[in-house]
DNA sequence: TCTTATTGATTGCGTGGCACAACGGTTGTG
DNA sequence: CACAACCGTTGTGCCACGCAATCAATAAGA
């Protein structure tokens, strides 16, 4: 354990220890960001994230849902409840398994959700229009590494009996 | 019910297109990251913010940091409350305004948060070996861009219908 | 077929963070 | 010296969450 190790404003002996000094003030933004709309919205962030792995990965059971979100399936039923209250989400059930209920987001919800990305996309597209086409292949894989890499690290923390061998 | 589309602005072709339509479930993750590091450490998200925060601005009196974090005052006190039994930040009397009580991090505190910034900066560089000076160069330049961007719209949140004219 | 085990989803209960509003202590101003 | 403004704290209620028990439906076994 490093303790003397500061990060605010890296020592910056290298490019990459700018990048990684600087991604956390970055990622604090972003999440208190994502705090506000939802708040805004009159929804919780959490119900938020249903929102967006509904619209990622398509209508699927509570079950699975409340894997994405990371939530226990007694929440994510509260959770359910509290979308499908404010129209967001519907509950179907699922013709071939009378056990299982499909969720499926309704129109409002997807509007509230492009709404949302609406307002990011734009902001995101003005921050985009000072790199060129070069720059941006750049960034698409910087995205790509780190977004397969946080969803490892997600994995990773999940499991209870974790850290096998660093 | 399929959409056609998997974003609003999805006009598949451009790469800036491209980029905003990756970020959304790269910050899930993060957030998710945050959550679950958080909980680990058996502190909450808002908890993990304010030592964030303290690092990066320094101590600070309650009221601003109840800012920072975007919390009540009230809320503040007994978020600085739980931290204080955690043995992560202290209260130390302002000698110059006996109403006044700075709020510092402790070793402890101080620790928790590097061993947090610990993993996911190994995590980064490790990422971050595949990119060349030149491609560093440009994604500073997009974390410093976004970064601004990111605290613009905080702020723009945080005022909802006020703001009449500086 | 009838019985038993497993899976999926929901609900009772307790915990805890947060907002709102009221309170006491401190400073500075007339 | 009295009054007002400011700062931090505390009382109260709300609601999201986890845990565990419960009900419904399917799958497996005798």
């Amino acid at each position: 354990m490093r303790a003397k190790k500061e990060h605010p404003t890296a020592v910056s002996g290298s490019l990459a220890d700018e990048v990684v000094s600087r991604l956390p003030d970055w990622i604090t933004h972003l999440i208190q960001i994502n705090s506000l709309i939802a708040s805004r919205m009159g929804v919780v962030v959490t119900d938020f994230h249903c929102l967006h792995a509904l619209q990622q990965h398509g209508p699927t059971t509570a079950g699975v849902l409340a894997g994405r979100v990371g939530l226990t399936p007694g929440s994510a039923s509260r959770m359910i409840d509290r979308l499908a209250d404010a129209g967001c989400v519907r509950r179907v059930p699922d013709p071939h398994d009378r056990r299982r209920i499909l969720i499926e987001p309704t129109e409002e919800g997807l509007e509230r959700i492009n709404a949302y990305y609406a307002g990011l996309t734009a902001r995101t597209h003005q921050d985009l229009a000072a790199f060129d086409d070069e720059q941006l292949r750049t960034l698409l894989r910087f995205i790509e590494v780190f977004r397969a890499s946080a969803a490892a690290e997600v994995e990773r923390l999940r499991s209870p009996a974790d850290r096998p061998a660093p």
